[in-house]
Formats: structure tokens, C-alpha cells, sequence
DNA sequence: CTCGTGACTCCCG
DNA sequence: TCGGGAGCCACGA
């Protein structure tokens, strides 16, 4: 298959239970890709498809959302925000609280 | 085909 | 904490 990637990081963002992030580098690991963090980001903006994708509980390495405010950081920290996830007064999340584990 | 760009990540200093 | 450089892959012009 040619976008077995594409359809994997979909499987996998969408077994992200709720209350919980992952980052970009997790998905693309568990798709077998650990350096394919970029293509995660392209399967999210390609999620028009797969609008039941929850993409506001990918964010980066650093736990941070990578969005810029005005280009969803709102959206999605409001998202996480009613699913459990607490912010930092820096907007960071604690991974090691609600990093999700990949299972 | 080449080039630029991107919701990335790692390594160094 | 911050910034620069390198790596990796896909897509559109």
C-alpha cells in the first residue's frame, strides 16, 4: 500500500484515549517511522477525510502545542482543557502525567 | 526534475 | 531557555 503510512498514523492518533496527548515523534514510532514526525503532521492536516481524528491530542516533543494562536492553539488547548488535560502557565503539558504510553 | 515549505525532532553550544 | 544546523518525508508550484 502506498499510504499504509497515512492510514496507520490514522489507526494510531485515533487510539489515543481522551485526557491524554501524544507527540508527533510517538505516532510516527508506533507507524514504524520515528523520523516520519512530518508526515504525521501532513495526515493531520489530511484528516478533511477523517474529521472523527481527535488531532488536538497530538502536539510536539516538547509537550507543547505546536499551533500558532490564531491557527487553532485556542481550539485545541480548549479541547484538551475539557478532556482533563491541565496546562502550564508556559501552555506546556506534563507528558509525564498525560503523555500517552501507546497502549 | 528541482525548490520551497511545513502543527517535527535531535544535537550542540 | 534559546537558537542554529542537520535529518527525513510528502506535496504543490
Amino acid at each position: 500500500m502506498t499510504d499504509r503510512f497515512h492510514a496507520l498514523a490514522v489507526a494510531t492518533i485515533r487510539r489515543i484515549p481522551e485526557g491524554r496527548v501524544a507527540t508527533y515523534g510517538q505516532v510516527a514510532t508506533l507507524c514504524g517511522n520515528p523520523r516520519a514526525a512530518r508526515q504525521v503532521v501532513r495526515v493531520l492536516h489530511s484528516c478533511s477525510e477523517n474529521e472523527q481524528l481527535p488531532w488536538h491530542r497530538v502536539i510536539n516533543a516538547k509537550g507543547r502545542i505546536s499551533l500558532s494562536p490564531g491557527r487553532g492553539y485556542e481550539l485545541q488547548q480548549a479541547l484538551l482543557s475539557d478532556e482533563g488535560v491541565e496546562f502550564r502557565l508556559d501552555g506546556s503539558i506534563d507528558l509525564q502525567r498525560f503523555g500517552w504510553d501507546g497502549r
